[in-house]
DNA sequence: CGCGATCCAGCAAACGTTTTCGCGATTTGC
DNA sequence: GCAAATCGCGAAAACGTTTGCTGGATCGCG
């Protein structure tokens, strides 16, 4: 069933019912009724890709994400799609695992399918890809490693900002042995993050010399707490690169029957939903992804309605921290009669069945 | 940049290159190596709506979803994505947020996009929607609502499997007095994993009577298990019928001092990712998103190749308990001598940074 | 009442492919 | 060595839309 039968039954053009349905205002209510009724009728529905194929514009968005059963993703997938579905655009969903091949053939399908516009949400990523997009005139976004030309937007994390917090949190509940486990060496996000914590320790005078490799997973969180632990002087507080490495450290601080927060403070970064599921729910920094799936296709909008425009291509999302209960004074100062304390958010809502 | 401009430069007609990039094997060998080299030099791509318009085949599946950030899901978009790029399909997600409206936009959208296929793996399901979606005509597949005819795959779920591997495992532990805490009473699933539990119940002679109504969220887990701690003889272990449902359990027990695995046994159901990181961790009956993703797929992928085969249209799930740390000998058998005994299960790998 | 302006519906071209069909050239068979 | 069969390429017709252009009808105005 396709247009022309629509026009056949109404007795009119195959344009007359181009234009009823697209709502073109010039045409007679008369007709406009009679071909509303007929593809009620009929049940018919234009052939998108028809369509997308005389206009040259497929309302498709390309997302690319890590891996969508990393915890740190669903949130953004979910408010990407909404936000898709408002704007009456679809989403074509890929992850790369990692695999740069993947990452290429993801890119690739995308093309093919004409995407009007692609946001690549994942942490690391290949230069020689992005020379390749670009090539291609489609309007992207990235996070923290595009170029910076015309066509292409950019989001830039605010680490300092949430870790600064979260260190003059911790130090303020009178810590002094502040470690930190980074990420793995070779994406750029942990670096920057390690780096915004070196920076925060120096503004406020302590030595940021506690640093130890993780891997941004939970074992490396647990690996790297032991070697921490079994220190001559041990930290009393532990702020991480990511949530996943943070329940590491509460895992093996279990293990190893150190209390939290009692005996050990434990800072994560991410606020991935799993904190609140915790025990104790974990202090953390949040970097909303919400609000960064927000901006990237916001962004993306743009670059489409108006491509010309000489708008700004770079966007900032700032970090900051939300206390739970995984922080506390530190342990000497509670022993000299300070009384523990805890503050408590409030907690999003939970999750459906 | 389309066929013709490498039509024209290659020297040929669109025709040989189309056949060409298509692999058809009856061209000039000649011909084929200087088609591929002006395709390559130019970089160019095939437009898939063109030719999905003349094909009349989109290669593209829809997956239809509750929820992206529902921890029940990650997985089996994952899964799903894995395989769409395997078979050269792409896939368009939707989520339909328990909100019947969007559930229909989102199926008018695929049909509009002329999908090959729909998975609607969300659980609890419009009746008016489906007869809708069959009218069309488009491959379909369900997880255990889907009607009975030619062109609908169902997958249905063997829930008692798993249960009765649960409450057979609690009863040798010696644990009579077992709860179920159930979910919500309009869900198709919930009612089926409660149902399953009576059968199992009944079948080794324990009376199914602690059973109380959650929501499949942490909330209904705390304020079920609040209410049964209350009793006069609260059951020793509770089966849940989802694992945030549990967690919410070890939550409210944590703030109880009830410890678990000591004084209660918990056992959840799906096994989603998040309980291998709770403290102690859970417990759970299997419902393998993994493989329910791969069915799901694979009938989809049947149901395109060929239409017309007289092939079975019902597919099975089988769940199954995977022991973790929550569950262990009853407290009244402990104090009389027993040793506490949990047992372990290796633990899948961890999550990516 | 006549003429130009205005309006609106329909014709047909275009979007970028695939594929049927026909045709000339080459190979095969005797 | 010639007819017949085979082969590979190209012209052109689809696929289902949108839209610029055209022309007939209606309208307004003098």
């Amino acid at each position: 069933m396709d247009i022309r039968e629509i026009a056949r039954r109404a007795k009119v053009s195959t344009a007359t019912v181009s234009r009823v349905i697209n709502r073109v205002p010039t045409v007679d209510p008369q007709l406009t009724k009679k071909v509303w009724k007929v593809v009620d009728e009929l049940g018919y529905y234009p052939n998108t890709q028809a369509r997308a194929l005389v206009l040259g514009r497929s309302r498709i968005f390309g997302l690319v994400v890590s891996e969508i059963t990393n915890p740190f993703f669903p949130e953004i997938v979910q408010t990407f799609e909404n936000l898709a579905v408002e704007n009456n655009y679809e989403i074509l969903l890929t992850s790369t695992v990692h695999d740069p091949k993947r990452m290429e053939s993801a890119v690739r399908r995308m093309i093919e399918r004409r995407v009007d516009g692609v946001a690549i949400l994942t942490f690391g990523m290949e230069e020689s890809l992005i020379d390749y997009l670009r090539g291609r005139k489609v309007p992207l976004v990235f996070v923290d490693v595009g170029p910076d030309v015309p066509g292409v937007a950019n989001i830039r994390i605010n680490y300092l900002n949430g870790i600064r917090q979260a260190v003059q949190h911790l130090a303020a509940m009178r810590h002094s042995r502040i470690a930190f486990i980074s990420g793995p060496q070779h994406l750029k996000s942990a670096i920057a993050r390690c780096d915004a914590f070196k920076t925060a320790m120096d503004e406020i005078g302590l030595s940021p010399d506690l640093i130890v490799i993780g891997d941004h997973r939970m074992e490396g969180g647990m690996k790297a707490f032991h070697e921490l632990h079994a220190l001559s002087s041990p930290p009393t507080a532990v702020l991480c690169s990511n949530d996943m490495t943070a329940i590491g450290v509460m895992r093996e601080a279990y293990e190893q029957n150190v209390r939290i927060p009692e005996n050990l403070s434990v800072v994560g970064f991410d606020d991935i939903r799993l904190t609140e599921f915790t025990t104790p729910p974990l202090t953390t920094v949040q970097m909303s992804q919400h609000e960064l799936a927000k901006i990237a296709f916001r962004a993306l909008l743009n670059e489409v309605d108006q491509p010309q425009a000489q708008q700004r291509h770079t966007y900032e999302l700032v970090t900051s921290l939300v206390l739970r209960r995984s922080t506390a004074l530190a342990a000497a100062s509670r022993s000299s009669g300070a009384s523990i304390k805890t503050i408590r958010s409030n907690t999003r809502k939970g999750l459906a069945p």
